[in-house]
DNA sequence: GCGGGTTTACCGTCTGGACGGTAGAGTCGC
DNA sequence: GCGACTCTACCGTCCAGACGGTAAACCCGC
């Protein structure tokens, strides 16, 4: 069991170091069971088909991230939590060793999408599931999703290095999400003399449905 | 001239056609060859290597996109300009047309990282002048960034149909970045009486770099 | 506590098919 | 009749998956 589960592991990985490395068009068998040294036959024994193995990626990208949405505090239940930890979970706290993470596990979908779109299928009800709780999350919907949309734009063009932010501009924009989020989260403020209202912008605009 | 060039898009727009409907993995050689009405031989004429035509298809991506910065003013030089052009190029006038357009541009994005992902190269190459663009455009860095993180996350979840967000919430979020921006430009608002000021959490953080 | 049987975990080889790319022979407008 | 364009074989390679084998781990009656 914990053999055969260390194994699967050492397979996952090394297929995400694959994938990173040389790109998914030469993640093949042999070339995931060499990176975690074993034979191809063996990674066919846990995995029984090439699919199946993206599959998994895929999969433990998903229960990864919703690791982090916990450890986050996303479902504390308070208001605009969830949004927060979304953020967070996002941006990461340091960006030096998340960021190796979030490629990592991005590698996840580019071998999906890759492979065949509708590998990606249990992720896309993850999506669905993220963006439920997110117009839910106590926020106006609108102000929910602009966080969610900035934070899978930064995770999207980290993994593709499609000019990612730098360091410092990466904070200044959490910054202005998390100011945004607070905002947000008081729309009627009662403005306290010098304190600025932040609001307005944000005042619940209908409500609206989540994503299809 | 007149005629290869014809065929030549032909050959691109059957390419985006079957990584749209099978999947970046069928996306052969002979798959664009029939897709296109031609044979093998056909498209090698005209791309004398595989690579060759998805750098093709990425580099017609790249430039449409361009035109549409140009179309929406994003060049006007008015501060602010760019990057409301970025924001309504991505997010597009109307959602209906707009979208089928945004993803089939996007299989080549696909088809190039799946490939190769130094394909990508030029792509980047685009991105990074756009985030120059973007931060230099009048407002302060972050709010820019802001507003580019949404629009490349609405582009990416659209794109792989993770959670996409419906008409009217995708409209909301729009006004909102379009508000978010607009008190960005006027970050010292003299408040004009009932007319509510949107301003802070916008005020110039730093006078940030741009992307690597 | 030992031998026979079963399961688990893995290996190495083979094959059928797909795919990128080549060679060369048309075809057709000018 | 030349040159742009397109076609039809054809080759070599690569890879997913099948398959048969092996060796250790694990029962389990006795």
């Amino acid at each position: 069991m914990t053999r055969a589960e260390d194994t699967r592991e050492r397979i996952l990985f090394g297929a995400e170091e694959v994938v990173l490395r040389d790109g998914v068009a030469h993640l093949t068998l042999e070339a995931a069971a060499s990176q975690a040294g074993i034979s191809k036959g063996g990674i066919l024994y846990h995995f029984h088909t090439r699919a199946a193995l993206v599959t998994a990626m895929v999969q433990r990208l998903s229960s990864s991230f919703d690791a982090d949405l916990e450890r986050e505090g996303g479902l504390s239940g308070r208001p605009g939590a969830f949004t927060k930890a979304y953020l967070q979970a996002t941006f990461g706290s340091s960006g030096e060793v998340a960021e190796g993470r979030q490629r990592r596990l991005g590698a996840a979908v580019i071998a999906g999408v890759a492979a065949d779109p509708e590998l990606l299928e249990p992720l896309r009800e993850r999506f669905v599931a993220w963006q439920h709780a997110l117009v839910a999350d106590g926020l106006s919907p609108a102000s929910a999703s602009l966080v969610r949309l900035a934070a899978d734009g930064l995770w999207f063009t980290e993994l593709l290095g499609l000019a990612p932010l730098e360091e410092d501009l990466r904070s200044s924009v959490r910054d202005e999400l998390l100011a945004h989020l607070d905002s947000a989260l008081a729309p009627h403020p009662a403005p306290t003399a010098s304190q600025a209202r932040t609001g307005r912008g944000t005042r619940h605009p209908r409500g609206g449905k989540n994503a299809p």
